[in-house]
Formats: structure tokens, C-alpha cells, sequence
DNA sequence: CGCGCCCTTGACTGAGTTCAACGGACGTGG
DNA sequence: CCACGTCCGTTGAACTCAGTCAAGGGCGCG
């Protein structure tokens, strides 16, 4: 029997879920949800785990308001989450990357907070969080991860108010490109050489500052031999420079 | 026997914790982590908590790089979190009152992620967070609670992100008061007069904004007959106008 | 080719900071 | 009881960083 005909003799239900959506067979599985389980905790997590689902660019996962019935766990693409106020202007909260949780502000009043937009192409993993609460009793090693990844978000959303109340512009945006290398780095990209997946606008809303001051901030840290920039493809050349700045530790002057 | 005797008579254990440190008891239960537990499930939460401490006005109830074991509720008083940054300046994330968590955001690499100080005398009660995780496999409650209040966290900061990146000064200001006010009213406190239990300088500082700027603040609204200031205290005169000014839909101008 | 989107750059503006001086409340000690 | 120091807050004047406004460039796509 050929590796094949294996393949297409499995019962329809394994069939119509490919072989790489299951969390083991996962790249991100040692960063996301399941990281540390073994083997039949995964497949019991993988059972609970409604679909794999495909958001194209520019769509949204969710929106404000909506009812809350599932986390989303980011199997590839980008994706960027923002607050509207009431007067109708946005934050971006966040940008999010493959192996991170989306979803999570929406479980304390059952409706999300924000909306979540895939920056291109994407893929989640849709979690059902009432099932998933199912799993925490009897896997505790799951509820605990799933603790530190919520309290991750919270530190992660107090570093962004020190970089939004303290920082100056230059400041914020070392900070900004020195947190998307490291973050590169532990999902085994280069550190140094990425792409920049938001515009500048977005940039500048998530930092507190506006298109043209990211604009110029580019340009001077071009200058300066910090970076390589070319539209969207951005190399660090003096990384530990950059941190130094967003350190605060030295100044672009 | 008399009342008096009774309570002598009462076993060491009991005595050594006072009746009102009892969740049962206390004032806050329905905001607190217990909300909506039974009598029961109440009784075994107590259990586990520590101890009842008091924390000295100006005094840390925990510091950055502090091993995390314990989350803390607040029973009375207020405090403040901040945090550092390498360069050394202070950024206060938020200032915390009685019924609400503290710690959370050290769940994640088991240190504290900030300073937490009292802004007053205060009483915490210490929950170790090990035996927290413990009740949580047979408690689905207590569970989903403490998911909400972790939630509520995220979602807090979030709107602080907001009101750091896009709102104007005065607009902070006024979403400052009005956050002050529908806590206090929440606990059955006065929604329109009470006290800032923190200095102008760590309002500054948590809004992102000078300590002079708060003080011009303060006089531009009482200009406005929006507010009424002596020191401390604090009366909200229009409170519909200010909750205006923080949604943006109306300016001080 | 032409249109739209995204980005860059320059000149000017202004909100909020910085610097400085002062005032008032509170606690301590003579 | 007053003198003194300290901490906290207020107010004014000058400055500055980032925003606003405006014009133009470059790239992709129909």
C-alpha cells in the first residue's frame, strides 16, 4: 500500500482536515496554545479546534461588538487589531503574528473590543473558548499556558503605555522595530531583515504619532546607517544601536 | 455566656483571622474575585487565602524583579502600578482600588512586572496563585470569573492605549475623572464628589502629560464651573459635559 | 496611459513642555 | 506658639517637538 492510498483510505472526517492544521504537525506549536503539552493533550485540544480558516487581506476576523464565542490562534500571516472611540478616530492596539492568541479582551463582557484585520493573506485557527474552558479542568498544564499568554497580553499592553507616555518619537519607534526583530527572531526569521507588513499610517497609529513623522523617522535612521529601508523591506544594520535608543540609553542627536 | 466569651472561647485558628476577612463578609465580594460563587465555594476559597496584610501608605506591596507567588486583592484603599524603564523613568499604568486584582501580569514569567505602592494605608488579601490554579480544576466559576477579570484588565489598558495615542489633554483629563467617578459609583461611593487619592504628578504621569499641565487643567475646569477642586477633593458639576469632553464630542474651547 | 494609493519632504503652527518663581498646607522642633 | 523646611500645587513666559498643511514623487494595477 503506497503512502497514497494510506492517505485516501482515512475515514472522511480526518480527510477533510489536512494533515498540517493539526496543532503537533504545527510550526508554531511550541509558541502557541499547545506549547509544552504532550502528544494526547495536543489531540485532544486539536479535537476541540473548529476550523482552519483563510482571511484574505484587509478582512476582518472580527469586529466591534461582536458576540464573543472564539479565540483565534494566528497560524500564519499578520494581522493588526484597533479601538474606535466614540468620536470616531482609532487606536491600533497591536499587530499580531503567527503562534499569538486573538480574542482574549473579549471574554469579560462576551463581545469583542476591538476590531482584528488580517494585514495580508492569513490563516487561524478558530478555538471555541467555551469548549476550551471544558479542557482546563482536566488539563491543567493547558489552563496554565493559557494564563501566561493572557498575562503576556498584559504586560505586552503596559510596555506599549510606557513607549505611549514616556517616549519621544524617535524613542518609540527604536522600540517599535527592535520589538518586531525579536519577535522575527523567536518564530526563526531573521532578526535583522523583514518585511514591514502595516503602512506607515498604521505605524504611526499604533505609536502615538502620525505618517509623516514615521516617514521622516525612516529617513533619519536611514541617514544615521541604522536601517536599509526600500518601501516596505527593511534591514536593521545597527541593531544594538537601535536598542540602545529605544533603551533610551542614547539619543539620535 | 456572653458574647465576649464566645469569641475567647473560639479555637486559635479562627480567632487569628477576623470574621470580616471572611469573603462572605466582606464588602467588596460582588465585585471581587468570589462574585457570583456560592456560600460553599466561598468558604473554600477562603481557605486559601493567606493572609489579610496591611500595607503602609507610600509602602511597595511588591517590586519589579519580585518572585511572583501571590495575586493580591485589594480590600481597602488604593494604589498605583508603574513601571521603569531602562533609562529609568516611570510610567504609572494604573491606579487600582478596593475589589480589584493586583499581579496579574506577572503570571506570565513569574516576577512582577512593575512596582505596586499604596496610596494609603491599605489591606490586600494575599491569594497564592499555586493553590488559585488548584481550585480552579473543580471551581469552573471561580474560573471563568478570574478569565473575566484578566480580560477586563487587557481591555482597560486598551482604552488607556487609546487615550494615550489619539486624545488631546484635556479630553484625557476628563476620561480620568469620569473612569474615577463610575469606579467609585460601582462601589456604592459618590460618583460626583470624592477624593484623588494620588498627587498631580502621577495623574501627569499617567496620562501621558506634565504635572503643570494637570494644575492648568484643574483651573481651566473650574473656570468652567465643570468641577469644583480644593486640594484633594474633588466635585464633578457636570459630570454630562465632561463625559462629553472625554468621548471627543465636545471641546473646552 | 492614467488613476489611486502610499509615501516623502518642506514650511509653518501650536499644544504641551520646560523653566522659573511663588504660595500654601503640614509637620517638626525650638 | 511660632519659625522653618519640605512637599505639593499654581501660574506665567519662552521654547520645542511633533502636528498640520501642502505639494510632489513613485509604484502598481486596471
Amino acid at each position: 500500500m503506497t503512502q497514497a492510498q494510506a492517505l485516501v483510505r482515512q475515514p472522511a472526517t480526518s480527510r477533510s482536515r489536512e494533515i498540517s492544521a493539526r496543532c503537533s504537525a504545527c510550526s508554531m506549536h511550541q509558541i502557541c496554545l499547545p506549547m509544552g503539552l504532550e502528544e494526547k493533550d495536543m489531540d485532544r485540544l486539536d479535537q476541540i479546534i473548529g476550523r482552519r480558516r483563510k482571511i484574505a487581506r484587509d478582512s476582518h476576523l472580527y469586529r466591534v461588538g461582536d458576540p464573543f464565542t472564539n479565540l483565534y490562534a494566528i497560524r500564519l500571516g499578520h494581522f493588526k487589531t484597533h479601538q474606535v472611540n466614540p468620536s470616531g478616530d482609532q487606536q491600533v492596539t497591536g499587530f499580531q503574528m503567527a503562534g499569538e492568541l486573538l480574542g482574549m479582551d473579549a471574554i469579560s463582557t462576551e463581545r469583542h473590543h476591538c476590531d482584528a484585520i488580517a494585514l495580508e493573506d492569513s490563516e487561524v485557527c478558530e478555538i471555541p473558548f467555551s469548549r476550551l474552558e471544558g479542557l482546563f479542568g482536566e488539563m491543567p498544564q493547558l489552563l496554565h499556558h493559557f494564563h501566561r499568554m493572557m498575562s503576556q497580553e498584559i504586560t505586552r499592553e503596559q510596555s506599549v503605555m510606557l513607549l505611549l507616555g514616556n517616549m519621544r518619537a524617535e524613542q518609540r519607534f527604536a522600540a517599535f522595530l527592535t520589538n518586531l526583530s525579536s519577535r522575527y527572531s523567536i518564530r526563526g526569521y531573521s532578526s535583522t531583515s523583514f518585511q514591514l507588513r502595516m503602512t506607515r499610517e498604521e505605524i504611526g497609529n499604533y505609536l502615538g504619532l502620525t505618517i509623516e513623522s514615521i516617514s521622516r523617522l525612516l529617513s533619519k535612521f536611514k541617514k544615521r546607517g541604522w536601517i536599509k529601508v526600500s518601501n516596505r523591506d527593511l534591514e536593521l544594520l545597527e541593531p544594538v544601536t537601535l536598542k540602545a535608543v529605544a533603551a533610551g540609553t542614547q539619543t539620535c542627536a
